[in-house]
DNA sequence: AGCTGGACGGCAAGCGATTGCCATCTATTG
DNA sequence: CAATAGATGGCAATCGCTTGCCGTCCAGCT
């Protein structure tokens, strides 16, 4: 009560630990170790000085506590583009798991530019205690580079040396080959993403394993852009396409697909069923809804975290572990019987839009 | 070249101002004027000093940088939930601005929770330069009281003394409702979203408003959550509405409904017209697509920011100041003619769906 | 020639915390 | 009762950068 620093005067700077040190009439560093260092001090000095604090109104300023030790808790989350749908998931799970933890979200849109993501993350680097790198663009080199200075952990990717969380598109693909394959279908086109995808490389070539197993044919198409848009395209430079199916990169183009197709009177699924990826919200709302491989994006985006602060915490950094979550088929209504298939064929109860 | 830090070796840590002033043979206080204040410096030695720095791979430690400055570069996002497509276009344009700027942004998600959005905010509160409140649940002398503190700007909501954008719902429901005034329509129904939220109160009122200059009935009904569940369950209580169209809170909710009422074997837009709010990315993709009021939320996120940042920079702040976002409604598939209206009625040209 | 002022660099004091080390004091032990 | 360990609090250095102030040097002016 000696000094009021006018709590509702002006923009009078905010109190520091040395404020409530002459409030309560100790020391700075026992302020200090009030807070962050319990059982270091005599419990009812601590007590005394939390009460002080809470009267003045008293923060500890962040960034003056990251300085000395490097805990800024705050982690970055590089997202190529935060339009898509499942990146927003992704982060939503990150921050999730970031909060629960006491961190906070430093959000880095890379516009899909290598140069940018670089040189943001140069920035960035040393203001954070950690790095999730969804769909990054930048090399392989240039990311284990980064991860020499920080934890790092990079989603639907694998790098080797870099921790990573990937998910199992090799099962998804499989179970959506084997659904396609029940219903009667022997041949599948895949509507491809951009080029410069690691995941839609992945996709494909799972697709193709997983075919080649189930005695399906494929086919390829594009690189479309992974839009709505880039599905559109795709259905108007694709006109009627030789296979009875066709699964998309991601659920976006899968959509546009089948506007496309509908808007060209090619009935989805009646003429063709449309397998999606990743399951995002919406893919359900589209009519027909759409089949789709559902990614656990908001998971992964969590459990991305959490793995990072592990390795924050633990010091002894073990990174290059790499862990694959689960995928699983969601049939809905944009897949169906082969037409002029044999009525015999089995397991071709899907509803009827 | 006289000591090398082992660009290659283990993570030494990074250069700071003492060890590319010791390469460049210059004291610190000139390193830090070669890069923060141009002119400040021979131009010789600056540019010497760079390029050691270059050399060294020498990148200024933001945190250190702000503590004596408190330009942190930083700016804190505020959204009540980020999985609602509304607040992500909203941060993807803040972000957008951001980056022009060179700043970054925090995100933090308050989860609907006022309590832990005061927390999140006290916490973050002396790390950035600015705030952007995203449909705050917090008290008008909260949110007044953080004001003080820091540059902030709230978004659709209006807090005195503090400086806000929001959308002209007024005029876009003006517009929706002459639309269905236009359609035949004499009764309209207001889906409403949560108590809580103004936004939803202010389209209520814009609505009655509306209403009664063109000579329009209304009712209310609700709340419901602001979520595609919330207008299923509107729908499954609502039964068959008496009124022949229904303006939603939001295109979540409108798009619950339809899928709601076509369940129920009610179609739209041939027995009941319904009309959404914000224009999400998807609204567009639902069948039938969805007639909408579009609020410009990208546009909304970005000039929050630049607004924001023009305040950090002017110093003496002249906060208070609210403009206004046009809105405007986009007439797609979800509204048609009145049934049983005179065939007469003009303006009746919907497409069929 | 003497003086003045601008350009350029350096010194050193912060910014607000953390923390290793030391000084005291008290309680415990032999 | 002396010696010692443990508890508690303070001192001061440190994190990396900014910046006010001062000193030096040289050019231009009278």
């Amino acid at each position: 009560m000696t000094d009021r620093p006018s709590p509702q005067g002006g923009a009078s700077r905010s109190p520091t630990i040395y404020d409530v040190a002459a409030a309560a009439g100790v020391a700075p560093s026992t302020v200090s170790r009030a807070f962050s260092r319990p059982g270091r001090v005599n419990a009812a000095t601590a007590e005394r000085i939390r009460q002080v604090a809470a009267e003045l109104g008293y923060h500890a300023n962040p960034l003056a506590r990251a300085l000395p030790t490097g805990r800024t808790t705050l982690i970055a989350c590089v997202i190529a583009d935060i339009a898509n749908p499942v990146f927003a998931e992704i982060v939503i799970g990150a921050q999730k798991a970031a909060r629960e933890a006491g961190y906070l979200i430093l959000l880095v849109d890379a516009q899909e530019s290598d140069q940018l993501e670089r040189e943001s993350l140069e920035r960035t680097l040393p203001a954070v205690e950690g790095i999730v790198l969804a769909s990054s663009r930048m090399s392989d080199s240039a990311i284990r580079m980064i991860a020499k200075q920080r934890p790092l952990i990079v989603l639907n990717r694998v790098v080797s040396d870099v921790t990573s969380l990937v998910n199992d598109d090799m099962d998804g693909m499989r179970q959506a080959v084997q659904h396609l394959s029940e219903l009667g279908h022997r041949t599948i086109t895949y509507l491809s993403g951009p080029e410069a995808s690691w995941a839609s490389g992945v996709r494909w070539r799972a697709l193709h394993e997983a075919a080649s197993e189930l005695g399906v044919r494929v086919h390829r198409t594009g690189a479309y852009p992974p839009t709505v848009a880039g599905g559109l395209q795709a259905a108007a430079e694709l006109g009627r396409p030789k296979s009875s199916a066709v699964i998309a990169y991601n659920d976006q183009m899968a959509i546009g697909l089948m506007r496309g197709l509908q808007a060209a009177g090619i009935q989805v699924p009646r003429e063709l069923s449309v397998v999606g990826f990743d399951n995002i919200s919406g893919s359900e709302l589209v009519t027909p809804e759409l089949t789709t491989i559902a990614a656990p994006a908001r998971i992964q985006g969590h459990t991305a975290v959490r793995t990072l602060l592990a390795e924050v915490g633990d010091s002894q950094a073990h990174p290059g572990k790499s862990a694959i979550l689960p995928t699983r088929l969601v049939v809905r209504q944009s897949t169906a019987c082969r037409r002029r298939t044999p009525p015999a064929a089995r397991a071709c109860e899907t509803p009827a839009p």
